[in-house]
DNA sequence: GCCGTTTTCGGCCCGACTGTTTTCAGTCG
């Protein structure tokens, strides 16, 4: 058996893809595989396990044909027919498609007519002048290809949520000088709250759409300029993060951001629904016999289609049409329901190996109060066994105890835990022995190391803590580090039954780079009954405002506020606590 | 090549913007 990861995977669906788009001959194969594609990179599991059990079909989009190629793939490391369908095409052109404005056409004339090895070899010819040679390519088509690759190797392909979220606050702040700009409200992926965001978009009504691009363009922290359009324009930031902008006037502002949220998938199936029913969707409105009827609002939009509105954060595809037919959506837990943070690191000095907060307990409760929050937890990382002996860690805890039940005895009018998040170690045991778990309301236990193991270890070292009457909540379950580090290998269905035997909380954790567990784990994890906790992991107390991203997280896993513990009130909440 | 509250055959979303063109193909979202 070989070996491919779903990227690969849909990188070679990709490619036989664009390889149809050259022939020209099979449009509707073309699509077929694009669609295939963007499937496998969204798919939660590994194809390869997959196909182990069975299961390839459950993947939307492989047919028997595709099932059979992946198959083939799998036992002999590569497909006879692709390679038939790729037979007489330059080898070079599949490189060439990461190319931002680069597509199988482009790609296949360059390679065939230069003979271009790779991404490096084209960038040479360009800058040779090679490419303004040929017909069909001219001047600016040289400079934007130079251009294209090298904001291909400067940026990453993807922001996390909260770094994108910033940069488009501060474009919008911009358009927003603009006197003509009436609504201004970011949209795709960002208005979506996705974990990590590919580029901005951002919608403008106006009626004055030219002033508004004219003042786009000005903008201080663009880079380069790409399209400029009368109702849309594109440009990228020096930081790398495109932003597009899309201007309509104030009768069209409700067509225009369901348009633009997307997801793509989402307005797919939107629009043939609407097909059915004679109508069609565009960012202008819905065309009825041929007449545009615009719309100022979204809900006027999907309410127009006998659909409830639909969160944008519920807008990928995945049931939420159905539901909104059938008056069945979820009511989304919001921010406001939120109670209580209590995954917060202070400065106490308990365990300085491990990175302390910023803060002291009297500050982090002091912003707990001013976000309106019932209650916190303090739960610094536990003193290991490596710099510590048992009895040490002991008096450690106990003198942490008696100061916090000191402040506790100051503070009425807020619930406050006395935690610390230990470590599940490499062998499953916690790293604070039972006398000091004792001592404390409750636990958090998380692993931090060894994140590499395999899928069966992480999976017992996570279910002896979830076993562990001492710990309430699993931190971060996944490990993963949005764009750094993948997740470990885990047992979810074993994890979610055994957290809702037993009561324990998973973390959705609402650290930037962390947004743990994931949206499509939470939706799973709440069908099983299992019981969440959106925490801030805060180190410092500007970062407990992160808990919006936590929510964001919760309601795209179709979360309610019964599915949230930390929406409970303090007499309530206190109780799955040990105190 | 996929897929099914119109379908197992006959469909498969819709429009903007650009560059190189003399009317449009390619790419993107």
């Amino acid at each position: 058996m070989k070996y491919f990861t779903n990227t690969q995977i849909a990188d070679l669906f990709r490619g036989i893809s664009a390889a149809y788009a050259v022939t020209g001959k099979n449009y509707f194969k073309q699509i077929a595989y694009e669609n295939a594609a963007d499937s496998i990179e969204k798919a939660t599991s590994e194809l390869s396990d997959l196909w182990a059990d069975g299961k390839l079909s459950t993947i939307p989009g492989l047919g028997k044909n595709m099932q059979g190629y992946i198959e083939e793939l799998f036992k002999t490391g590569k497909v006879k027919h692709f390679d038939q369908i790729k037979k007489g095409l330059p080898p070079g052109m599949f490189a060439l498609l990461d190319i931002p404005g680069m597509g199988p056409k482009g790609a296949y004339k360059l390679a065939r007519s230069l003979k271009i090895k790779d991404i490096a070899d084209l960038e040479a010819k360009a800058r040779r002048g090679e490419i303004s040679k040929l017909a069909g390519f001219g001047q600016k088509s040289e400079e934007d290809i130079i251009a294209s690759i090298a904001q291909l190797k400067r940026r990453s392909n993807r922001y996390p949520l909260p770094q994108a979220f910033a940069a488009a606050a501060r474009v919008v702040a911009y358009l927003k000088e603009a006197p003509e700009s009436q609504n201004i409200q970011p949209l795709g992926s960002l208005r979506r709250m996705t974990a990590t965001v590919g580029d901005i978009d951002i919608a403008v009504s106006s009626r004055r759409p030219a002033k508004i691009t004219g003042h786009f363009q000005k903008f201080r922290e663009i880079g380069r300029i790409l399209t400029a359009g009368p109702t849309s324009s594109s440009a990228v930031l020096k930081n790398g993060i495109q932003v597009d902008i899309k201007i309509q006037p104030p009768e069209a502002f409700g067509a225009l951001l369901q348009h633009f949220t997307g997801s793509k998938n989402h307005n797919i199936r939107l629009r043939e629904l609407a097909l059915k029913k004679g109508y069609s969707l565009s960012e202008y409105g819905i065309k009825v016999r041929g007449k545009l009827k615009t719309f100022q609002s979204e809900k006027d939009f999907y309410n127009f289609l006998g659909l409830d509105y639909i969160e944008p954060e519920l807008r990928e595809d995945s049931g939420e049409i159905e539901a909104a037919q059938k008056h069945n959506l979820p009511r989304l837990v919001t921010q406001a329901d939120i109670k209580g943070d209590i995954h917060l690191h202070s400065n106490y000095p308990i365990e300085p190996s491990h990175d302390l907060g910023a803060n002291t307990f009297e500050e982090l409760i002091a912003k707990a109060k001013k976000l309106g929050y019932q209650y916190v937890g303090l739960s610094d990382h536990s003193p290991g066994f490596s710099t510590h002996t048992k009895e040490q860690i002991l008096s450690l805890i106990k003198k942490r105890t008696e100061k916090i039940e000191h402040i506790k005895s100051t503070h009425k009018n807020i619930g406050i835990l006395n935690l610390l998040e230990i470590d599940i170690l490499t062998d499953g045991t916690l790293s604070v022995p039972q006398e000091g778990l004792k001592m404390l309301d409750g636990a958090i236990a998380g692993i931090h190391s060894s994140h590499k193991q395999d899928k069966k270890t992480i999976t017992k070292r996570m279910l002896n803590a979830i076993n562990s009457p001492y710990v309430q909540v699993i931190s971060h379950p996944t490990g993963r580090l949005l764009l750094q580090r993948e997740s470990y290998e885990v047992d979810w269905p074993e994890i979610f039954t055994a957290c809702a035997k037993t009561k324990t909380m998973l973390e959705i954790n609402a650290w930037p780079t962390r947004l743990d567990l994931p949206d499509i784990l939470v939706r799973e994890a709440i069908s099983k009954g299992v019981k969440l906790i959106i925490d801030s992991d805060a180190h410092e107390i500007d970062e407990m405002d992160n808990m919006k991203f936590g929510v964001a997280v919760a309601r795209r896993g179709w979360c309610q506020k019964q599915d949230i513990t930390n929406t409970l009130p303090w007499l309530e909440f206190k109780k799955l606590f040990r105190v």
